[in-house]
Formats: structure tokens, C-alpha cells, sequence
DNA sequence: CATTTATCCTGTAAGC
DNA sequence: TGCTTACAGGATAAAT
């Protein structure tokens, strides 16, 4: 599940592959991919014929592709649950679950000449969008939180803004206008991590406690990219069709039934806002007070 | 206003 | 074997 390192392995290989080319044609296979650009697929693809991407963008889970010339609109993605974004060989067949197909104007100067870029998506929970130009964050992400990647992110900020919630620790971590970038997967690995259960009420975090916790997220988000990202379901691969490896890496997530990496204890799973949560029993006490 | 819940979607796997 | 049901979960609209 694409949560920000996945996301960032596939702005990298955008940045690789995609970056200073220009757009000669684009397909909208399925409307719903394009739902969040209000004119319609005409309009999308209208909007990026002829136009140059200039750089490839991440702000927590969401990307976008920076486009030269009048206006310096950006093409604004998200990956959803099931998102990827292909480069392909114009000939190779299509996925079964291709949604846009994007083919570039190449004089065979760039080292991905001839390559398209496919958006495919199973879930259909992703999609793409224009999103005009003027500033330097696309105006659909205002409200989304720096990640802790960012080096505009203030820790301490973070701290006072975590205690300040009246939620557990993990709604909390899962907030993406409170720190973006941290999904299901890297909430519970951070939280184990922490020795912190997810039911943890923020208010009774201390200062020290919430320090922490942040720097194990920042830990194991780094140490995920560095991986090329989790492909626990296989859904997510880089846009080489590559899956990650930081599966292995996983301590507690997708581990119920079997003994913790610390104390061997049975990881339990429990059911988590229509989700679930994975814990090791012993290492995070769930508090007297939850706050589920 | 702050917080929580329901909803969107499809493929896989478990259960009967 | 074949059908039904549960599950995966990010973002957001709607509800509390």
C-alpha cells in the first residue's frame, strides 16, 4: 500500500524517467481516475498535450509533476491503496487495469526515449488531476501537513500539536493534517517501535514519550525507502514494475500469530476504524483509558 | 470547532 | 465445486 516511501521510490523513478519530457498524447481509459479534474478526461488530456514536466514533487502521500511553459500547472496525483505508475514500452500489452496512458514527444536526447507512462490502478481509489499554477504547493494540498521528511517540518510543533489532540496516538499518527505520510503499515511499525499502544491517549503523551515516537517514524520511513518501499500485497511496485523488499523489515504488521522480534510474545491483530492494527501484547500495554 | 464514521472500489481468500 | 462474505484501506463527505 503506497503510503510515503512508496510514493517517494515512484517520484524518484518519475524524476529518472519522465522529468524533462515533453507530452504528445494522453488516453483517459477509465473517468474515474480523472474524478478530482472537475472538466472531465477531455480536459485533462487537453491541458497536458505539448506541455514539458519539469520536476517530479512529493508533499506525505501525494505527488505531483511540475509542467513548463504558460501557467506552470502541475499534474497532482495519488496512488490511492492500488495506484502505480508504469513506464512502459509503447508495444508492451496493457494492464488489465490501465487507467491513463501518457506518451511523450522524444528527439531520443533523454535516457527514457520512447517510454510511455501508465497509471494503473486496480482499486480505482487513486487518480490524476491538473492543478493550475500560481504557487509552489498545489492548492488541493494546502491542508495537508508537511511530512517528517520535509526539512521545513518542526519537530517540536509536531510534539505540541500531537498533545494537544484529544484521540489515540494512532488516529493521530493516521492524520494527514497532522503529519502526513504515515499510513496503516508504518503507523503500527512505528508505534511497536515506540513501545506505544495504539489506543494511547495523545493528552497523556509526555513531551519526551511524543519526541520518540516521531523519531522512530522517521526511522522506519527512511529505512523503507531505502528498501524501495513495502509491496506487502504486491500492489505496489516502482515504476519499473519492481516490488520493495522492507516486507522482511516488517515487525509487527501483517505478523498476527506469530512471536514478537523483541520478546516472542504472540502479535495480535485487532480491528482498528474499519481497519486493522497489529500489536505485540506485552511490549505496547494497552492503556487503562483507550481511546479507540 | 473537533472528532468520528461511512463510503468509494475490486481482487483474493476464507467459510459454508 | 460454487457461491457468499470478509477483508485490504486513503481521503473525504457527512454525521455526531
Amino acid at each position: 500500500m503506497p503510503e510515503l516511501p512508496e510514493v517517494e521510490v515512484v517520484r524518484r523513478g518519475l524524476a529518472r524517467h519522465v522529468v524533462d519530457r515533453t507530452i504528445a498524447h494522453v488516453d483517459v481509459a477509465h473517468p474515474r481516475a480523472v474524478r478530482r479534474h472537475i472538466e472531465g478526461g477531455d480536459d485533462f488530456a487537453a491541458r497536458l498535450v505539448g506541455r514539458t514536466i519539469t520536476a517530479a514533487r512529493r508533499r506525505g502521500k501525494y505527488l505531483w509533476l511540475e509542467l513548463g511553459g504558460e501557467g506552470a500547472d502541475a499534474v497532482l496525483a495519488h496512488l490511492g491503496m492500488s495506484g502505480q505508475m508504469l513506464v512502459a514500452a509503447p508495444g508492451r500489452p496493457d494492464e488489465k487495469h490501465l487507467r491513463i496512458r501518457i506518451a511523450f514527444d522524444d528527439d531520443g536526447a533523454h535516457p527514457s526515449s520512447g517510454t510511455e507512462l501508465r497509471f494503473v490502478d486496480q482499486r480505482t481509489f487513486g487518480g490524476l488531476a491538473v492543478s493550475p499554477g500560481g504557487s509552489e504547493l498545489p492548492k488541493e494540498l494546502a491542508h495537508i501537513a508537511l511530512d517528517p521528511l520535509d526539512h521545513r517540518f518542526v519537530d517540536e510543533e509536531f510534539v505540541t500539536a500531537l498533545r494537544r489532540r484529544r484521540t489515540g496516538v494512532k488516529r493521530a499518527l493516521l492524520d494527514q493534517t497532522l503529519i502526513s505520510g504515515v499510513g496503516n503499515i508504518y503507523a503500527d511499525e512505528s508505534l511497536w517501535r515506540a513501545k506505544l499502544h495504539w489506543a494511547r491517549p495523545t493528552e497523556t503523551m509526555t513531551r519526551p514519550a511524543a519526541r520518540l515516537l516521531l523519531g522512530h517514524v522517521k526511522d522506519v520511513l527512511t529505512e523503507a525507502i531505502g528498501a524501495g518501499g513495502t509491496s506487502f500485497d504486491a500492489l505496489y511496485v516502482n515504476v519499473n514494475g519492481e516490488s520493495g523488499y522492507f516486507d522482511r523489515s516488517l515487525a509487527v504488521y501483517g505478523r498476527e500469530g506469530e512471536p514478537c522480534n523483541r520478546c516472542a510474545t504472540i502479535v495480535r491483530r485487532d480491528p482498528f476504524m474499519n481497519r486493522s492494527s497489529f500489536t505485540c501484547p506485552k511490549c505496547q500495554r494497552r492503556p487503562r483509558r483507550p481511546r479507540l
